[in-house]
RNA sequence: GGCCCCAUCGUCUAGCGGUUAGGACAUCGGCCUCUCACGUCGGUAACGCGGGUUCAAUUCCCGCUGGGGUCGCCA
Protein backbone atom coordinates (compact mmCIF):
# COMPACT_ATOMS: atom_id res chain seq x y z
CA UNK A 1 0.00 0.00 0.00
CA UNK A 2 1.49 3.60 -1.00
CA UNK A 3 1.08 6.60 1.26
CA UNK A 4 -1.58 8.28 -0.86
CA UNK A 5 -4.26 9.21 0.53
CA UNK A 6 -7.76 7.24 0.55
CA UNK A 7 -10.74 8.99 0.83
CA UNK A 8 -14.57 7.33 0.25
CA UNK A 9 -17.91 8.47 -0.27
CA UNK A 10 -20.41 5.87 1.40
CA UNK A 11 -24.10 6.97 0.56
CA UNK A 12 -27.19 4.50 1.36
CA UNK A 13 -29.50 3.97 -2.03
CA UNK A 14 -32.48 5.04 0.25
CA UNK A 15 -33.22 7.80 -2.41
CA UNK A 16 -31.87 10.15 -4.23
CA UNK A 17 -28.83 11.65 -4.25
CA UNK A 18 -29.08 14.82 -1.81
CA UNK A 19 -27.28 17.90 -2.38
CA UNK A 20 -25.77 17.27 0.86
CA UNK A 21 -24.01 14.34 0.15
CA UNK A 22 -22.72 16.05 -2.80
CA UNK A 23 -21.00 18.32 -1.18
CA UNK A 24 -19.32 15.84 1.02
CA UNK A 25 -18.62 13.43 -2.00
CA UNK A 26 -16.83 17.01 -3.67
CA UNK A 27 -14.48 17.19 -0.88
CA UNK A 28 -13.65 14.09 -0.92
CA UNK A 29 -13.51 13.94 -4.36
CA UNK A 30 -11.26 17.10 -4.44
CA UNK A 31 -9.31 15.90 -1.97
CA UNK A 32 -8.32 12.73 -3.47
CA UNK A 33 -7.65 14.82 -7.07
CA UNK A 34 -5.80 17.24 -5.26
CA UNK A 35 -3.40 14.65 -3.48
CA UNK A 36 -3.28 11.90 -6.53
CA UNK A 37 -4.97 9.72 -3.79
CA UNK A 38 -7.89 7.24 -4.44
CA UNK A 39 -11.61 7.91 -4.42
CA UNK A 40 -13.56 5.41 -3.15
CA UNK A 41 -17.26 5.24 -3.94
CA UNK A 42 -18.82 2.47 -1.44
CA UNK A 43 -22.50 1.68 -1.02
CA UNK A 44 -23.84 1.00 2.17
CA UNK A 45 -27.10 -0.93 1.86
CA UNK A 46 -27.75 -2.45 5.00
CA UNK A 47 -30.81 -0.85 5.17
CA UNK A 48 -32.73 -3.80 3.94
CA UNK A 49 -35.74 -1.82 4.80
CA UNK A 50 -35.33 1.32 2.87
CA UNK A 51 -32.73 0.52 0.36
CA UNK A 52 -33.31 -0.17 -3.64
CA UNK A 53 -31.71 -1.00 -6.55
CA UNK A 54 -33.02 1.58 -8.49
CA UNK A 55 -31.64 4.30 -6.07
CA UNK A 56 -28.04 2.71 -6.15
CA UNK A 57 -28.38 3.65 -9.97
CA UNK A 58 -29.56 6.72 -9.02
CA UNK A 59 -26.37 7.59 -6.67
CA UNK A 60 -24.09 6.59 -9.68
CA UNK A 61 -25.92 8.53 -12.27
CA UNK A 62 -26.19 11.75 -10.14
CA UNK A 63 -22.01 11.21 -9.53
CA UNK A 64 -21.37 11.11 -13.14
CA UNK A 65 -23.52 13.63 -14.18
CA UNK A 66 -21.72 15.90 -11.69
CA UNK A 67 -18.11 14.48 -13.05
CA UNK A 68 -17.33 13.35 -9.95
CA UNK A 69 -15.41 10.00 -10.66
CA UNK A 70 -14.64 6.94 -8.32
CA UNK A 71 -10.91 5.04 -8.69
CA UNK A 72 -13.09 1.75 -6.72
CA UNK A 73 -16.41 1.26 -6.51
CA UNK A 74 -19.89 -0.47 -8.09
CA UNK A 75 -19.46 -0.71 -11.85
CA UNK A 76 -15.81 0.37 -11.58
CA UNK A 77 -14.24 -2.80 -9.43
CA UNK A 78 -10.80 -2.39 -7.26
CA UNK A 79 -8.60 -4.24 -5.21
CA UNK A 80 -10.28 -3.84 -2.02
CA UNK A 81 -13.85 -4.92 -3.09
CA UNK A 82 -16.36 -6.05 -3.28
CA UNK A 83 -17.73 -2.36 -2.37
CA UNK A 84 -21.25 -3.10 -1.76
CA UNK A 85 -21.57 -3.81 1.77
CA UNK A 86 -24.78 -6.52 1.27
CA UNK A 87 -21.94 -8.39 -0.18
CA UNK A 88 -19.25 -8.25 2.68
CA UNK A 89 -21.54 -9.70 5.30
CA UNK A 90 -18.73 -12.53 5.46
CA UNK A 91 -16.19 -9.87 6.62
CA UNK A 92 -18.06 -8.23 8.75
CA UNK A 93 -19.00 -11.55 10.55
CA UNK A 94 -15.08 -12.61 10.81
CA UNK A 95 -14.61 -9.02 12.59
CA UNK A 96 -17.60 -9.57 14.88
CA UNK A 97 -16.61 -13.07 16.12
CA UNK A 98 -12.48 -11.64 16.61
CA UNK A 99 -14.04 -9.27 19.02
CA UNK A 100 -16.34 -11.68 20.48
CA UNK A 101 -13.01 -14.18 20.95
CA UNK A 102 -11.25 -11.41 22.42
CA UNK A 103 -14.27 -10.36 24.96
CA UNK A 104 -14.50 -7.00 23.29
CA UNK A 105 -17.77 -7.93 22.47
CA UNK A 106 -20.64 -9.99 23.06
CA UNK A 107 -23.71 -12.04 22.21
CA UNK A 108 -26.59 -10.30 23.42
CA UNK A 109 -30.15 -11.55 23.58
CA UNK A 110 -32.34 -9.30 24.68
CA UNK A 111 -34.86 -8.86 22.01
CA UNK A 112 -35.95 -5.79 20.59
CA UNK A 113 -39.66 -5.91 21.99
CA UNK A 114 -37.70 -6.63 25.70
CA UNK A 115 -35.58 -3.43 24.75
CA UNK A 116 -38.35 -1.15 23.69
CA UNK A 117 -40.65 -2.42 26.88
CA UNK A 118 -37.51 -0.98 28.75
CA UNK A 119 -37.15 2.16 26.82
CA UNK A 120 -40.43 3.24 27.36
CA UNK A 121 -40.86 1.89 30.92
CA UNK A 122 -37.84 4.58 31.21
CA UNK A 123 -39.66 6.95 29.32
CA UNK A 124 -42.61 7.00 31.60
CA UNK A 125 -40.55 7.18 34.79
CA UNK A 126 -38.58 10.10 34.02
CA UNK A 127 -39.39 11.83 30.38
CA UNK A 128 -35.70 13.30 30.11
CA UNK A 129 -33.88 10.61 31.17
CA UNK A 130 -31.83 8.64 27.97
CA UNK A 131 -32.44 5.03 27.84
CA UNK A 132 -28.56 2.98 27.96
CA UNK A 133 -28.40 -0.71 26.92
CA UNK A 134 -28.02 -1.70 30.79
CA UNK A 135 -25.62 -4.49 29.82
CA UNK A 136 -27.90 -7.26 30.58
CA UNK A 137 -26.12 -9.98 28.72
CA UNK A 138 -22.69 -8.44 28.87
CA UNK A 139 -21.03 -11.03 31.11
CA UNK A 140 -23.38 -13.85 30.46
CA UNK A 141 -21.51 -17.21 30.21
CA UNK A 142 -24.43 -19.36 28.97
CA UNK A 143 -25.26 -19.11 24.82
CA UNK A 144 -29.16 -19.98 24.06
CA UNK A 145 -30.39 -21.38 21.30
CA UNK A 146 -31.55 -17.85 20.16
CA UNK A 147 -31.26 -15.06 18.06
CA UNK A 148 -28.75 -12.87 19.07
CA UNK A 149 -27.14 -9.41 18.49
CA UNK A 150 -23.23 -8.54 18.54
CA UNK A 151 -22.70 -5.62 21.06
CA UNK A 152 -19.85 -3.88 21.61
CA UNK A 153 -18.45 -3.84 24.96
CA UNK A 154 -18.43 0.16 25.14
CA UNK A 155 -15.56 0.93 28.30
CA UNK A 156 -17.49 3.49 30.77
CA UNK A 157 -14.16 5.27 31.98
CA UNK A 158 -12.16 7.56 30.29
CA UNK A 159 -12.99 9.67 26.93
CA UNK A 160 -12.36 9.47 22.88
CA UNK A 161 -9.91 12.43 22.10
CA UNK A 162 -9.31 13.10 18.41
CA UNK A 163 -7.97 16.03 16.32
CA UNK A 164 -10.31 16.61 13.98
CA UNK A 165 -9.18 18.54 10.38
CA UNK A 166 -11.58 21.41 10.80
CA UNK A 167 -12.91 21.18 14.41
CA UNK A 168 -9.39 20.80 16.12
CA UNK A 169 -9.76 18.80 19.18
CA UNK A 170 -12.77 16.99 20.19
CA UNK A 171 -13.02 15.25 23.30
CA UNK A 172 -15.97 13.29 24.28
CA UNK A 173 -16.60 11.27 27.85
CA UNK A 174 -17.00 7.63 27.36
CA UNK A 175 -20.34 7.82 30.07
CA UNK A 176 -21.69 9.45 26.77
CA UNK A 177 -21.73 6.35 24.63
CA UNK A 178 -23.25 2.62 25.75
CA UNK A 179 -22.75 -0.78 24.74
CA UNK A 180 -23.83 -0.37 20.78
CA UNK A 181 -24.51 -3.06 18.19
CA UNK A 182 -22.23 -4.40 15.96
CA UNK A 183 -24.23 -6.85 14.28
CA UNK A 184 -28.07 -7.19 14.09
CA UNK A 185 -29.64 -10.61 14.60
CA UNK A 186 -29.60 -11.59 10.64
CA UNK A 187 -25.70 -10.79 10.75
CA UNK A 188 -26.26 -7.77 9.10
CA UNK A 189 -24.20 -4.84 10.38
CA UNK A 190 -25.09 -1.29 11.55
CA UNK A 191 -23.74 1.78 10.36
CA UNK A 192 -20.49 2.55 12.87
CA UNK A 193 -19.38 -1.03 13.00
CA UNK A 194 -19.83 -1.81 8.83
CA UNK A 195 -18.53 1.79 8.00
CA UNK A 196 -15.18 0.90 10.48
CA UNK A 197 -14.53 -2.59 8.91
CA UNK A 198 -14.68 -1.30 5.69
CA UNK A 199 -13.08 1.73 6.18
CA UNK A 200 -10.16 -0.44 7.94
CA UNK A 201 -9.84 -3.49 5.10
CA UNK A 202 -10.30 -0.77 2.38
CA UNK A 203 -7.15 1.27 3.66
CA UNK A 204 -9.08 4.80 3.72
CA UNK A 205 -6.76 7.29 5.20
CA UNK A 206 -8.96 10.13 6.08
CA UNK A 207 -12.79 9.93 6.51
CA UNK A 208 -14.58 13.63 5.94
CA UNK A 209 -18.33 13.64 5.89
CA UNK A 210 -20.89 15.53 7.38
CA UNK A 211 -20.93 17.30 10.79
CA UNK A 212 -24.42 15.05 11.71
CA UNK A 213 -21.37 12.14 12.13
CA UNK A 214 -19.49 13.58 14.52
CA UNK A 215 -21.24 11.79 17.05
CA UNK A 216 -20.30 8.29 15.54
CA UNK A 217 -16.52 9.23 15.51
CA UNK A 218 -16.01 8.19 18.97
CA UNK A 219 -17.52 4.81 18.51
CA UNK A 220 -15.63 4.25 15.99
CA UNK A 221 -12.62 5.21 17.26
CA UNK A 222 -13.14 2.41 20.19
CA UNK A 223 -13.70 -0.11 17.58
CA UNK A 224 -10.36 1.24 15.18
CA UNK A 225 -8.60 0.40 18.77
CA UNK A 226 -10.43 -2.53 19.38
CA UNK A 227 -9.51 -4.04 16.26
CA UNK A 228 -6.04 -2.82 16.22
CA UNK A 229 -5.95 -0.83 13.17
CA UNK A 230 -4.47 2.41 12.12
CA UNK A 231 -7.18 5.37 12.98
CA UNK A 232 -7.56 7.45 10.15
CA UNK A 233 -8.19 11.28 9.72
CA UNK A 234 -11.21 12.72 10.60
CA UNK A 235 -12.62 15.80 9.09
CA UNK A 236 -16.10 17.04 9.37
CA UNK A 237 -17.81 19.44 7.47
CA UNK A 238 -20.61 21.91 8.76
CA UNK A 239 -23.98 21.49 7.76
CA UNK A 240 -26.05 22.65 5.27
CA UNK A 241 -29.43 24.02 6.74
CA UNK A 242 -32.44 25.40 5.31
CA UNK A 243 -33.60 28.75 4.86
CA UNK A 244 -35.32 28.62 8.46
CA UNK A 245 -32.00 26.82 10.06
CA UNK A 246 -33.31 23.36 10.16
CA UNK A 247 -31.41 20.37 8.54
CA UNK A 248 -31.99 20.32 4.87
CA UNK A 249 -34.53 17.86 4.13
CA UNK A 250 -37.11 16.71 1.61
CA UNK A 251 -39.21 19.58 2.16
CA UNK A 252 -37.31 21.95 1.61
CA UNK A 253 -37.77 22.65 -2.18
CA UNK A 254 -35.24 21.55 -4.41
CA UNK A 255 -32.94 19.13 -2.74
CA UNK A 256 -31.97 16.31 -4.96
CA UNK A 257 -29.53 16.74 -8.19
CA UNK A 258 -31.59 15.35 -10.65
CA UNK A 259 -33.98 18.55 -10.26
CA UNK A 260 -30.70 20.48 -10.63
CA UNK A 261 -30.04 18.75 -13.91
CA UNK A 262 -33.20 18.96 -14.98
CA UNK A 263 -34.17 22.77 -13.90
CA UNK A 264 -30.98 23.37 -16.49
CA UNK A 265 -28.21 23.28 -14.06
CA UNK A 266 -24.44 22.86 -15.18
CA UNK A 267 -22.84 20.26 -12.89
CA UNK A 268 -19.55 22.34 -12.60
CA UNK A 269 -21.70 25.33 -11.17
CA UNK A 270 -23.44 23.32 -8.82
CA UNK A 271 -19.99 21.87 -7.20
CA UNK A 272 -19.06 25.66 -7.42
CA UNK A 273 -22.05 26.73 -5.36
CA UNK A 274 -21.87 23.93 -2.77
CA UNK A 275 -18.12 24.22 -2.15
CA UNK A 276 -18.76 27.40 -0.44
CA UNK A 277 -20.54 25.50 2.39
CA UNK A 278 -17.90 25.11 4.64
CA UNK A 279 -15.10 25.95 2.27
CA UNK A 280 -13.78 29.93 0.62
CA UNK A 281 -10.55 30.81 -0.95
CA UNK A 282 -10.61 34.45 -0.20
CA UNK A 283 -12.74 36.48 -1.81
CA UNK A 284 -12.91 33.73 -4.76
CA UNK A 285 -16.74 32.89 -5.65
CA UNK A 286 -16.39 31.51 -9.12
CA UNK A 287 -14.63 28.50 -9.39
CA UNK A 288 -13.97 25.94 -12.14
CA UNK A 289 -13.87 22.27 -11.65
CA UNK A 290 -10.01 22.78 -11.88
CA UNK A 291 -9.64 25.72 -10.18
CA UNK A 292 -11.21 23.54 -7.03
CA UNK A 293 -8.71 20.83 -6.80
CA UNK A 294 -6.17 23.73 -7.50
CA UNK A 295 -7.31 25.48 -4.16
CA UNK A 296 -8.97 23.18 -2.36
CA UNK A 297 -7.61 22.51 1.31
CA UNK A 298 -9.01 21.39 4.85
CA UNK A 299 -7.34 24.62 6.11
CA UNK A 300 -9.63 26.91 4.61
CA UNK A 301 -12.87 24.83 6.13
CA UNK A 302 -14.87 26.81 8.26
CA UNK A 303 -17.07 25.96 11.15
CA UNK A 304 -20.39 27.36 11.06
CA UNK A 305 -23.36 25.64 9.46
CA UNK A 306 -25.05 27.36 6.30
CA UNK A 307 -27.94 28.32 4.94
CA UNK A 308 -29.38 26.94 1.83
CA UNK A 309 -29.47 30.23 -0.68
CA UNK A 310 -31.53 29.06 -3.86
CA UNK A 311 -30.61 32.84 -5.20
CA UNK A 312 -27.23 32.59 -4.97
CA UNK A 313 -27.42 29.36 -6.13
CA UNK A 314 -29.06 30.41 -9.53
CA UNK A 315 -26.54 33.65 -9.65
CA UNK A 316 -23.84 31.48 -9.87
CA UNK A 317 -25.28 28.56 -12.13
CA UNK A 318 -25.58 32.12 -14.05
CA UNK A 319 -22.47 33.02 -14.23
CA UNK A 320 -21.32 29.92 -15.19
CA UNK A 321 -23.59 29.62 -18.52
CA UNK A 322 -22.00 33.01 -19.42
CA UNK A 323 -18.59 32.45 -19.33
CA UNK A 324 -16.72 30.22 -21.43
CA UNK A 325 -14.08 29.99 -19.25
CA UNK A 326 -16.26 28.23 -17.16
CA UNK A 327 -18.54 26.22 -20.08
CA UNK A 328 -17.01 25.64 -23.24
CA UNK A 329 -19.08 27.01 -26.28
CA UNK A 330 -20.25 23.26 -27.50
CA UNK A 331 -20.83 22.27 -24.36
CA UNK A 332 -23.51 25.21 -23.40
CA UNK A 333 -24.72 24.01 -27.17
CA UNK A 334 -25.15 20.65 -26.21
CA UNK A 335 -26.93 21.39 -23.40
CA UNK A 336 -28.77 23.61 -24.81
CA UNK A 337 -30.05 21.21 -27.22
CA UNK A 338 -31.17 18.90 -24.84
CA UNK A 339 -33.63 21.21 -23.68
CA UNK A 340 -34.47 22.56 -26.50
CA UNK A 341 -35.20 18.55 -27.87
CA UNK A 342 -38.25 18.67 -25.09
CA UNK A 343 -40.01 21.24 -26.25
CA UNK A 344 -43.01 20.61 -28.35
CA UNK A 345 -43.25 21.81 -31.76
CA UNK A 346 -39.90 23.29 -32.60
CA UNK A 347 -38.42 22.73 -35.89
CA UNK A 348 -34.89 22.50 -37.21
CA UNK A 349 -33.41 22.15 -34.36
CA UNK A 350 -29.79 20.87 -34.73
CA UNK A 351 -26.58 21.09 -32.85
CA UNK A 352 -25.03 23.44 -35.86
CA UNK A 353 -27.74 26.09 -35.46
CA UNK A 354 -28.18 26.15 -31.73
CA UNK A 355 -24.30 26.92 -31.37
CA UNK A 356 -25.01 29.52 -34.64
CA UNK A 357 -27.87 31.22 -32.25
CA UNK A 358 -26.66 30.20 -28.68
CA UNK A 359 -24.43 33.73 -28.82
CA UNK A 360 -27.24 35.61 -28.44
CA UNK A 361 -28.69 34.29 -25.25
CA UNK A 362 -25.52 33.41 -23.18
CA UNK A 363 -25.12 36.43 -20.90
CA UNK A 364 -29.17 36.77 -20.57
CA UNK A 365 -29.78 32.85 -19.63
CA UNK A 366 -29.77 31.83 -16.40
CA UNK A 367 -30.21 28.30 -16.72
CA UNK A 368 -30.22 25.84 -19.71
CA UNK A 369 -34.33 25.75 -19.21
CA UNK A 370 -34.18 29.45 -19.52
CA UNK A 371 -31.98 28.85 -22.55
CA UNK A 372 -34.03 27.11 -24.69
CA UNK A 373 -37.04 29.36 -24.05
CA UNK A 374 -35.39 32.55 -24.89
CA UNK A 375 -33.88 30.32 -28.44
CA UNK A 376 -37.24 28.87 -29.34
CA UNK A 377 -38.78 31.53 -31.51
CA UNK A 378 -35.41 30.70 -33.32
CA UNK A 379 -36.80 27.11 -34.33
CA UNK A 380 -40.51 27.74 -35.60
CA UNK A 381 -41.90 28.78 -38.74
CA UNK A 382 -43.73 31.45 -36.84
CA UNK A 383 -43.42 32.43 -33.36
CA UNK A 384 -45.47 32.23 -30.30
CA UNK A 385 -47.22 35.29 -30.35
CA UNK A 386 -47.75 36.82 -26.38
CA UNK A 387 -51.14 38.39 -27.05
CA UNK A 388 -50.32 41.28 -24.45
CA UNK A 389 -46.96 42.07 -26.42
CA UNK A 390 -48.99 42.19 -29.73
CA UNK A 391 -51.53 43.98 -28.34
CA UNK A 392 -49.67 46.62 -27.05
CA UNK A 393 -47.22 46.62 -29.93
CA UNK A 394 -48.72 45.43 -33.51
CA UNK A 395 -51.09 48.60 -33.34
CA UNK A 396 -52.25 50.57 -36.37
CA UNK A 397 -49.35 53.22 -35.78
CA UNK A 398 -47.08 50.14 -35.71
CA UNK A 399 -47.89 49.66 -39.78
CA UNK A 400 -46.35 51.91 -41.37
CA UNK A 401 -43.16 51.51 -39.33
CA UNK A 402 -42.62 47.96 -39.97
CA UNK A 403 -42.95 48.72 -43.40
CA UNK A 404 -40.69 51.17 -43.35
CA UNK A 405 -38.43 48.53 -42.29
CA UNK A 406 -38.79 45.95 -44.63
CA UNK A 407 -38.04 47.94 -47.05
CA UNK A 408 -35.10 49.59 -45.41
CA UNK A 409 -34.01 45.73 -45.29
CA UNK A 410 -34.97 44.15 -48.41
CA UNK A 411 -32.34 45.73 -50.20
CA UNK A 412 -29.72 45.18 -47.96
CA UNK A 413 -26.75 43.46 -49.47
CA UNK A 414 -25.02 42.41 -46.68
CA UNK A 415 -26.55 40.27 -44.12
CA UNK A 416 -24.38 40.82 -40.65
CA UNK A 417 -25.45 42.55 -37.57
CA UNK A 418 -23.64 45.38 -38.12
CA UNK A 419 -24.55 46.20 -41.42
CA UNK A 420 -28.09 45.26 -40.25
CA UNK A 421 -27.61 47.64 -37.28
CA UNK A 422 -25.81 50.25 -39.46
CA UNK A 423 -29.50 50.34 -42.50
CA UNK A 424 -31.52 50.32 -40.11
CA UNK A 425 -30.50 53.07 -37.60
CA UNK A 426 -30.05 55.47 -40.33
CA UNK A 427 -33.35 53.98 -41.66
CA UNK A 428 -34.81 55.20 -38.78
CA UNK A 429 -32.73 58.27 -38.33
CA UNK A 430 -33.39 59.36 -41.54
CA UNK A 431 -37.16 59.48 -41.46
CA UNK A 432 -37.29 60.82 -38.33
CA UNK A 433 -38.44 57.84 -35.98
CA UNK A 434 -37.04 56.84 -33.01
CA UNK A 435 -35.73 53.75 -32.46
CA UNK A 436 -37.48 52.01 -29.38
CA UNK A 437 -40.93 52.92 -31.68
CA UNK A 438 -39.31 50.44 -34.75
CA UNK A 439 -37.40 48.08 -32.26
CA UNK A 440 -40.49 47.49 -30.23
CA UNK A 441 -43.28 45.97 -32.85
CA UNK A 442 -40.03 44.67 -34.76
CA UNK A 443 -39.46 42.80 -31.82
CA UNK A 444 -42.92 41.15 -31.06
CA UNK A 445 -43.00 40.28 -35.14
CA UNK A 446 -39.43 38.33 -35.12
CA UNK A 447 -39.82 36.69 -31.50
CA UNK A 448 -43.11 36.97 -30.45
CA UNK A 449 -42.22 39.20 -27.34
CA UNK A 450 -41.44 42.10 -25.82
CA UNK A 451 -38.30 40.84 -24.36
CA UNK A 452 -35.36 39.19 -26.81
CA UNK A 453 -32.01 39.10 -27.39
CA UNK A 454 -30.34 42.07 -29.16
CA UNK A 455 -32.88 42.93 -32.35
CA UNK A 456 -29.92 42.70 -34.93
CA UNK A 457 -28.42 40.01 -33.71
CA UNK A 458 -32.11 38.09 -33.81
CA UNK A 459 -32.37 39.19 -37.39
CA UNK A 460 -28.96 37.67 -38.18
CA UNK A 461 -29.55 34.47 -36.85
CA UNK A 462 -33.04 34.55 -38.22
CA UNK A 463 -31.68 35.63 -41.54
CA UNK A 464 -33.49 37.60 -44.49
CA UNK A 465 -35.97 35.12 -45.41
CA UNK A 466 -37.37 34.54 -42.22
CA UNK A 467 -36.88 38.36 -40.86
CA UNK A 468 -38.81 39.92 -43.91
CA UNK A 469 -41.39 37.20 -43.83
CA UNK A 470 -42.57 37.51 -40.07
CA UNK A 471 -41.84 41.60 -40.12
CA UNK A 472 -44.45 41.45 -42.93
CA UNK A 473 -47.01 39.01 -41.48
CA UNK A 474 -46.68 41.14 -38.26
CA UNK A 475 -47.48 44.25 -40.30
CA UNK A 476 -50.69 42.56 -41.67
CA UNK A 477 -51.35 41.38 -37.71
CA UNK A 478 -50.74 45.00 -36.90
CA UNK A 479 -52.88 46.21 -40.03
CA UNK A 480 -56.03 44.45 -38.99
CA UNK A 481 -55.65 41.43 -41.86
C1' G B 1 -32.72 16.67 29.08
C1' G B 2 -27.37 14.09 28.33
C1' C B 3 -23.27 14.39 25.00
C1' C B 4 -20.96 17.05 20.85
C1' C B 5 -20.47 21.40 17.82
C1' C B 6 -21.12 26.44 16.25
C1' A B 7 -21.67 32.15 16.58
C1' U B 8 -19.01 38.75 11.36
C1' C B 9 -24.22 42.37 6.90
C1' G B 10 -30.90 39.13 5.31
C1' U B 11 -27.60 34.83 3.08
C1' C B 12 -22.52 32.57 1.84
C1' U B 13 -18.13 34.35 3.73
C1' A B 14 -12.81 37.27 4.26
C1' G B 15 -10.49 38.55 8.77
C1' C B 16 -6.01 34.57 12.07
C1' G B 17 -4.50 41.69 18.35
C1' G B 18 -4.01 47.73 15.87
C1' U B 19 -8.63 47.53 9.14
C1' U B 20 -12.76 53.58 7.10
C1' A B 21 -14.48 45.39 9.25
C1' G B 22 -13.46 43.42 2.66
C1' G B 23 -16.01 40.42 -1.26
C1' A B 24 -20.27 37.75 -3.34
C1' C B 25 -25.73 36.89 -3.60
C1' A B 26 -30.06 39.52 -2.38
C1' U B 27 -31.94 44.51 -1.94
C1' C B 28 -32.27 49.99 -3.23
C1' G B 29 -30.75 54.08 -6.54
C1' G B 30 -27.85 56.08 -11.08
C1' C B 31 -25.46 55.17 -15.82
C1' C B 32 -25.54 52.25 -20.44
C1' U B 33 -29.70 51.00 -23.88
C1' C B 34 -34.07 48.79 -29.40
C1' U B 35 -36.63 45.28 -24.95
C1' C B 36 -34.64 41.86 -21.48
C1' A B 37 -30.24 40.91 -19.80
C1' C B 38 -24.97 41.90 -19.38
C1' G B 39 -21.79 45.60 -17.78
C1' U B 40 -20.79 49.67 -14.68
C1' C B 41 -21.10 53.45 -10.53
C1' G B 42 -23.01 54.10 -5.82
C1' G B 43 -26.30 53.26 -1.26
C1' U B 44 -28.60 50.45 2.94
C1' A B 45 -26.71 46.41 5.85
C1' A B 46 -22.75 42.65 10.46
C1' C B 47 -18.68 41.57 14.72
C1' G B 48 -25.18 38.30 20.10
C1' C B 49 -24.34 39.71 25.62
C1' G B 50 -21.19 39.95 30.04
C1' G B 51 -16.64 39.29 32.22
C1' G B 52 -11.50 38.83 31.90
C1' U B 53 -6.09 38.85 29.33
C1' U B 54 -3.62 43.03 26.82
C1' C B 55 -1.18 49.50 25.78
C1' A B 56 -4.99 47.59 22.27
C1' A B 57 -9.95 43.04 21.18
C1' U B 58 -14.24 41.04 15.75
C1' U B 59 -9.71 38.36 16.68
C1' C B 60 -7.25 34.98 22.88
C1' C B 61 -9.78 32.78 27.65
C1' C B 62 -14.32 32.01 30.73
C1' G B 63 -19.54 32.43 31.48
C1' C B 64 -24.34 33.48 29.44
C1' U B 65 -27.65 33.62 25.59
C1' G B 66 -28.92 31.85 20.92
C1' G B 67 -28.64 28.12 17.11
C1' G B 68 -27.54 23.23 15.20
C1' G B 69 -26.40 17.98 15.47
C1' U B 70 -27.23 13.36 17.96
C1' C B 71 -29.23 10.08 21.46
C1' G B 72 -32.42 2.86 16.99
C1' C B 73 -31.33 -4.48 15.79
C1' C B 74 -31.53 3.75 10.45
C1' A B 75 -27.40 5.66 7.87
Amino acid sequence: MTDKPRLRFAPSPTGYLHIGGVRTALFNWLWARKTGGAFVLRIEDTDQERSTPESRQIILDSLRWLGIDWDEGPEVGGAFGPYTQMERLAIYAEHAERLIREKKAYRCYCTKEELQAQREALKAKDPKAEFKYPGTCRDRADQPDRPYVVRFKTPSEGAVVYRDMVFGEVKTPNSAQQDFVLLRSDGIPLYNFGAVVDDITMGITLVARGRDHMVNTPPQIMLYEALGARLPGFAHLPMMLNQKGAKLGKRDGAVSVFEYRDAGFAPDAVLNYLVRFGWSHGDQEVFSKADLIQAFGWDACGRGDGKFDPKKFLAINHEHLKTSRLMGDDDYARSTLTFLEKREGLVGVSLERVKAAAFMIRERATTFVDAAERLDFVFRDEPVFDADAVKKTLTAEAVPRLQGLIGCLEPAAEWTEAALEKAVTDHVAGSGQAMKDVAAPARVALTGKTASPGLFQVMFVLGRDATLGRLRKAAAIAGGA
